[in-house]
DNA sequence: AAGCTTTCCGGAAACCTTTCCGGCGATCTT
DNA sequence: AAGATCGCCGGAAAGGTTTCCGGAAAGCTT
């Protein structure tokens, strides 16, 4: 058994001649080593879990793509949960990959308490936050900078002369807040008090559309809409049709998220480009110098987001 | 060992105090059971394999949901696998699966050969395709009705009067195929000649503006277009703008997937419901039913399609 | 009171792999 | 030629869990 051993993972200390003998041996029985096993001796089982709170959100998806691009090349199995922004199900996900013994976890963190980090924490499980923190906690994480998010919109409306600018914004998790605060100050830098008639938060994407229709029946008439991310925009669009108002020249419009489809949208959507892809890839790396090279000290990437500028501006 | 291995089993031959004190130790020792010591002992590992081409694409994402929503329930877990059509990446991951002694596989088979189907087979490891089939192959599998899509699609063409219908089609995988049969069908049925000039096949998603920007400029005019997915009518849109020509009045326009963004263009496109979500659903309870009851004879589910009527007809 | 049943507990094996270490024969050193 | 070195091999343990089985103690029967 010990030479077989050494011989399928090249060990040395094996002839030549019995190491083809394994190997032709290995072939005839379609031997396939047992994972279960070495990773029962080894303590890792190069298996990473990644919770996100839904692979049908496109955004999450392209975050997924961007770390099995990376785990993958590395040899890496990619575990998935959903978490549905429930915090149970999170903890139980969590709970799940503790007892698979996962090398490490990559985590959206559902917003309400930071729970979930805390056992992670208690458990000593490597873990990197991806796309969301957790306020006030030291952790790893990879994030996009959403108050230059918010800014890069707000101040493109504002260069394209407008200065009655509604927000549109999820209800609040760390994005939407920090997206919140560099609209604020995009404005105020301009000379332009922020009116919060004009700010809106919505707790569903599909409820963008009845925030909008609301404000403009309460005789709100913005000249610009910040949305918080194009699936939004897609409601807040077709508000504006139904008030007969044209995009952009009655209103113009700018969201946030860069999804495939805003190019596609007529008029094109102008939208802030967020590097979904990069964010999975680099939370990926982060974890693996966590998993290789034992860092002890906490890692934050801030990724910068960029103008598209298309026709709905 | 045996004692507490029981008492947190509730596998019974443990006193009521014990089995207490034995939960009391767990809990003060954070003891999470090794899913790893437990599957090498019984052989099972509550975890499934899925193999999609990519999760980018909002079909699997739906599809791989699905699948979720169903195994989570019982308490499995989901590994997954990008293939993104590639033949060595779709057998390496499956390679890696069987290494991981998962318990079972659902795949959305890349189409060039039965390669890695065949070796699923030779291995003994259960398994279900999704969305696709191998030809000529008896496995389980769970698809949506093609030919029906493509007859519905070109039948409610057919009856809004169009009789010049283009087809925009993927280049051959399974689906594309049926979508054909079943346009070519339609057509037959009501006493269309299939024009072999209206059929164009592209390989990207992508490629589907130029495809129809070349038919035009080669001077064809087709009424309408049936087109094989959503992400193509996109491309397709934009190349009939970019000639002038406004949908649907100059041009009808029907897609397939019913994928979310649909609902929101400008036009809404009239599209093709494939039941994704439920396709993973079924993929899941399929594998479910051949892990717990040892079935032997395949099953093949084939899910019904449905018109979904919107402005682009 | 002797024998039986019942209740509860713990020892041991098995699952598959890797690594440490000792051993054996052959070759080299002086 | 004796001792040291080298190349190669196989035994044994460990990793965490579950299941089978035997045993001890207590309660029951007649």
């Amino acid at each position: 058994m010990s030479t077989a051993s050494r011989a399928l993972n090249n060990r040395g200390d094996v002839s030549e001649s019995t190491r083809r003998r394994v190997l032709q041996a290995a072939r005839e029985l379609d031997y396939v080593p047992n994972s279960l096993a070495r990773g029962l001796l080894s303590g890792r089982t190069r298996t990473v879990g990644v919770i996100v709170t839904t692979i049908l959100n496109p955004f999450y998806a392209a975050v997924v793509a961007g770390i099995q691009d990376v785990l993958g090349a590395k040899g890496y199995n990619v575990v998935l949960y959903n978490s549905d922004e429930d915090q149970r199900k999170e903890l139980a996900a969590v709970e799940a990959l503790i007892a698979q013994r996962v090398d490490g976890i990559i985590l959206a963190p559902v917003q309400k308490t930071p729970e979930t980090v805390e056992l992670l924490v208690n458990r000593n499980v490597p873990f990197v936050l991806v796309g969301r923190t957790i306020l006030g906690l030291d952790t790893d994480y990879v994030v996009c900078d959403d108050i230059a998010a918010g800014q890069i919109a707000t101040e493109h409306l504002i260069r394209k002369g407008h200065r009655q600018i509604m927000l549109i914004n999820s209800s609040r998790n760390s994005s939407s807040e920090l997206r919140y605060q560099g609209y604020a100050a995009a404005l105020r830098a301009n000379g332009i008090e922020v009116d919060s008639r004009l700010v809106r938060s919505v707790v569903l994407h599909t409820d963008a559309e009845r925030a909008v229709l609301q404000a403009l029946d309460e005789g709100i008439r913005p000249t610009a809409i910040f949305c918080f991310c194009d699936a939004m925009a897609l409601g807040v669009m077709r508000a504006l049709r139904a008030r007969g108002l044209r995009v952009p020249d009655d209103v113009a419009l700018v969201a946030c998220d860069n999804l495939d489809f805003t190019e596609f949208l007529e008029p094109a959507l102008t939208t802030i480009d967020v590097p979904k892809h990069e964010m999975g890839v680099k939370a990926a790396e982060v974890l693996l110098s966590k998993l290789h090279k034992h860092k002890k000290r906490t890692t934050q990437v801030v990724l910068r987001p960029s103008l598209v500028a298309r026709a709905s501006t």
